[in-house]
DNA sequence: GGTCATTTGTACGTATGTATT
DNA sequence: GAATACATACGTACAAATGAC
């Protein structure tokens, strides 16, 4: 399992591709931590940058969270739970406002759902946390 | 409205906070092109990256979209349409698979929602199109 | 509590590829 | 074909958070 930078896929995505393989299959076990960002680019010859991409895709693919100081961890894939709308709410996903990234402690990459009843907030969540039913 | 690479909020925030208001409050309107990356950068003497990072927030926020040659500009907001979910039916937000990303055309930092009848994928749309209702 | 090494976050620069005009 | 604009990818540097000691 080796990169090649001539490939028409970008550098970036055959990183995730790799690692994510790893992760789906049990080699990465939930909970096990990643090797770090540079011990990463070593691995693979790669500059950090195309492994920061890498793993940027991967927390909005909800696979793993990285914490700053840490490193970056597979997620419990335990599971999403279920949210119901209510009669007269109605859900968007985007990617997080500032103060949304903080109150959800949300890393880069990764979207919220917010829940709005009469066009007003009434929950945001962190869209690898659930997943929507009637 | 300036720049101040002390302040404790980062760069590609301060740049995506201005740029946000703009376009907020109409001085940049939908449709309209917005500056280059280049122009953006030395305007405010940071960064492409700076500027790259500032609007790949705005694309997740739905607010503008970027065609690669072309450029970016604003989108026409409310314009998501509302889908509902049937019986049977979840909704899961996530970024964008590879193939997800070249089907409906999307560029970085925008979100998809994919919606799964009998836990097989029924829909997948770019986030910023649409609202879910019950 | 304080110090240090490790790790991620931000920010700069440069270069090259690819799509659009 | 040429110019413009975004995408990818490399490098460097420093700041900030964490954990170990």
């Amino acid at each position: 399992v080796s990169i090649d930078p001539r490939s028409d896929r970008p550098v970036y995505r055959q990183v995730a591709d790799i690692l994510r393989e790893q992760i789906t299959t049990g080699t990465l076990a939930p909970g096990a931590m990643l090797p770090s960002e540079k011990h990463l680019a070593d691995t693979y010859s790669v500059g950090r940058d195309a492994i920061r991409h890498a793993l940027s895709v991967l927390r909005g693919e909800g696979l793993v969270v990285t914490s700053r100081g840490e490193g970056t961890k597979v997620r419990d894939l335990a599971e999403r739970r279920p949210v119901a709308l209510e009669d007269g709410q109605y859900a968007i996903a985007r990617m997080p406002t500032d103060p949304e990234r903080s109150a959800l402690k949300l890393t880069e990459g990764v979207p919220v759902v917010v829940i709005y009843a009469h066009d007003t907030v009434r929950h945001v969540f962190a869209a690898h946390d659930i997943y929507l039913t009637k």
